[in-house]
DNA sequence: GTCTATAGGTTGATAGAC
DNA sequence: GTCTATCAACCTATAGAC
């Protein structure tokens, strides 16, 4: 325990995330002003730019991107023989990796989608890794419908949140939700 | 044919829209200026409010809800016997009455949600009926899952598109993919 | 660290000529 | 119907006192 002080940089920094956060994610990006974020801090709308160089970096830091995971999970998604289950198998050990710190992201990004293009290059990349991903399944020539049920399969945790976008609902009843979704969409 | 003449009202009005449409979708509703949409017409700025009130009233005019077709369905679902197939009866019901043109009006809500909460007040009347149709498979003491679950099954179009947002996709592909969904989810 | 004050820039919308 | 001109409102960001 830190002796009583006011109020640490570190944690009012966590604070203002957290407040973005909830605002970004329910009202839209645009719609939120810096004076909404302060307000509910009550505190002064300049006084935000201390601990963020603007409102950009401040959702910048709350997009936090998969891109590691997802490169690392392209790798080993290569090497593995191309059994008839594989899609099965990896849709499951990717969505493993999804946290819930993860699904409040996603919620942050699907409410947010031109926003994601706008400010962050790295949305760019991610697609990139996913298109290599779902290329595994369905090559060049595979059939558009082919290719967007794979993509489905993988995005499942977006698509139960885009059906429910509700800021209520558990993250750990999303996740549970979408691996009932990638069983029945990969059953042979 | 009509004889001719630079451009009726109506025309105009149509072509507004269209290129309103496009600019939501890509670059969002918060985004996208008055002057942008004038700008990709070769006209003027305050030319639009010729036509219409405003920009909110263009953004409205194009989230065209389906809270019609929405209760129609409902009715008939609630006088159907409780069969086991029914849920993807249903679901399949309700695919086949999505048209291409719903499928860009989904794309632009997908891409707007803060706005379409903001603006139409018809997005709540829509999602009250949705709620209805979920409760016939889902009751209240349902599981969180479960009414999830069924929710997805409801909203395969907008799984996909989330899975997809790239707005050269064919939306007769967007379909067809979302009925393979719905049927891999309501396998008995 | 947080405040007051304000600069600097866009934006949606209106008035009125043609 | 479309234009020019303009305004009031609002926002992000900075400067500088405390």
């Amino acid at each position: 325990m830190p002796p009583k002080t006011r109020r640490s940089a570190a944690e009012t920094r966590a604070e203002i995330r957290r407040v973005a956060l909830e605002l970004f994610t329910e009202k839209g990006f645009d719609a939120t002003t810096t004076r909404d974020i302060a307000a509910a801090l009550g505190m002064n709308q300049s006084s935000l730019y201390y601990h963020f160089a603007g409102k950009d970096e401040i959702v910048r830091s709350l997009m936090e991107t998969r891109q590691h995971d997802a490169e690392e999970f392209l790798t080993w998604l290569q090497d593995q023989p191309r059994t008839p289950d594989l899609l099965r198998v990896a849709a499951l050990r990717w969505l493993d990796t999804t946290t819930e710190e993860h699904v409040h992201g996603q919620r942050l990004v699907l409410a947010n989608p031109a926003a994601q293009r706008r400010l962050t290059d790295d949305g760019h990349r991610m697609a990139d890794t996913f298109d290599r991903i779902v290329a595994v399944f369905a090559g060049p020539d595979a059939p558009a419908t082919e290719t967007l049920y794979i993509r489905t399969v993988f995005t499942a945790v977006g698509s139960v949140l885009t059906a429910m976008p509700d800021s209520h609902i558990q993250p750990a009843d999303i996740i549970a939700t979408a691996r009932r979704m990638v069983l029945a969409m990969t059953q042979s």
